[in-house]
DNA sequence: GATTTATCTGAACGGGCGTTCAAACCCAAG
DNA sequence: CTTGGGTTTGAACGCCCGTTCAGATAAATC
């Protein structure tokens, strides 16, 4: 079994995928062609083809490594009050989302590029990131310490404004990642509060 | 002077348009072909070159139409105290856009295929639509009715929230639209209170 | 009914697409 | 130094792309 030290495989497999985040979430999955990426990395279209099965399952791969990654990040500490798991939650999904913008990118505008199998998959694991927040505003309405109608509405919401960060923010700028997250944890707060 | 009232070109024109904001919110800018956007017209590739210089010209007039449809019917009323013009604004860009899925969808997902000059004129009317939100923000901090110790951010906070809507809500469910008007204006108005 | 002209067809253009595969390459192991 | 297999090349496959344009079509005017 000769080339197993020496091998480029474990070089030349993450450098696809990261070519292909960075691409995909410049220009679109539509819009990149395999020989985009290949150029990329170095190396001809048919090479991609020892990494991956083809196009689509390169795309599924990136958007189920940064869900999982997601999930396996969010904190989930069931002994605080429900106001400081929120507050725990509106902090993480900031940070995280902001330290990988073309992974946010891709895994929210590429779903309709998604064959139906992996689609499903995906919005699986979105639907369990919504119901870590879900239950820590359900828990507090019925506490009391929130007041928050519809829980699934509230979850949206919050989620759609805190996502919304990554399309403007970089660092460097006017204000640091600590200063954005402080004013949206003001908002959020506010926006369930009885 | 020929085929002028019996003309079919007041009637392939729009269609060819309404069959491409249908394409393009469903499969993308990129992966619609103009063949596929004939076919749903019932017509050839060809005769869409009458009515439209380019793929990409088609694709920018449908996003600065959406865009001055969109300045030309957010209510400005300098009358009204801060908090009713707030009002008025969220319930407005919620309804409009609910009423207008396809070319929401484009508007925000399909920026990045814009060509340059086309991309700044898309941007200038974004830019002049979430003006019109953040000076209601700014007027109201002044006079004290809100607390919000930054418009810039708030504004942005608050129309990735409101348009996280239309990526979810369908006439028919659960909710009327008016349910959700008035669940988002009640998570709204109390974000940016003080 | 002849004319005019807006509209549309259908074929063609050069080029890029995703994917496959036999042959070449290169390097660790023996 | 030979061998064997992991890795890459480079060409080829069939197909679809956006766009052009000469010619056919058909309806309003004269």
């Amino acid at each position: 079994m000769a080339r197993t030290t020496g091998s480029h495989s474990d070089i030349t497999g993450p450098r696809i995928r990261d070519a292909a985040l960075r691409l995909f979430a410049r220009h679109g999955y539509a819009a990149v062609s395999m020989r985009q990426i290949a150029g990329e990395v170095g190396v001809q279209a048919g090479a991609l083809y020892n990494y991956i099965p083809d196009k689509q399952s390169l795309l599924a791969e990136l958007m189920r490594d940064h869900m999982v990654e997601l999930l396996e990040a969010v904190p989930v500490s069931a002994a605080d009050v429900p106001l400081a798991q929120l507050e725990a939650f509106v902090r993480f999904h900031i940070g995280f989302h902001h330290a990988r913008p073309d992974a946010v990118f891709i895994a929210y505008m590429e779903l309709r590029n998604l064959a139906p199998e992996n689609f499903a998959e995906i919005e699986d694991l979105r639907g369990r990131y919504e119901a870590i927040l879900e239950q820590i505003l359900r828990d507090g309405a019925e506490a009391g310490a929130f007041d928050v109608p519809d829980p699934k509405i509230a979850t949206l919401a919050v989620i759609a404004m805190l996502t919304g960060v990554t399309t403007w923010f970089r660092a460097g700028g006017r204000l640091s990642l600590q200063d954005v997250q402080d004013q949206y944890w003001d908002m959020v707060r506010k926006s369930v509060s009885a």
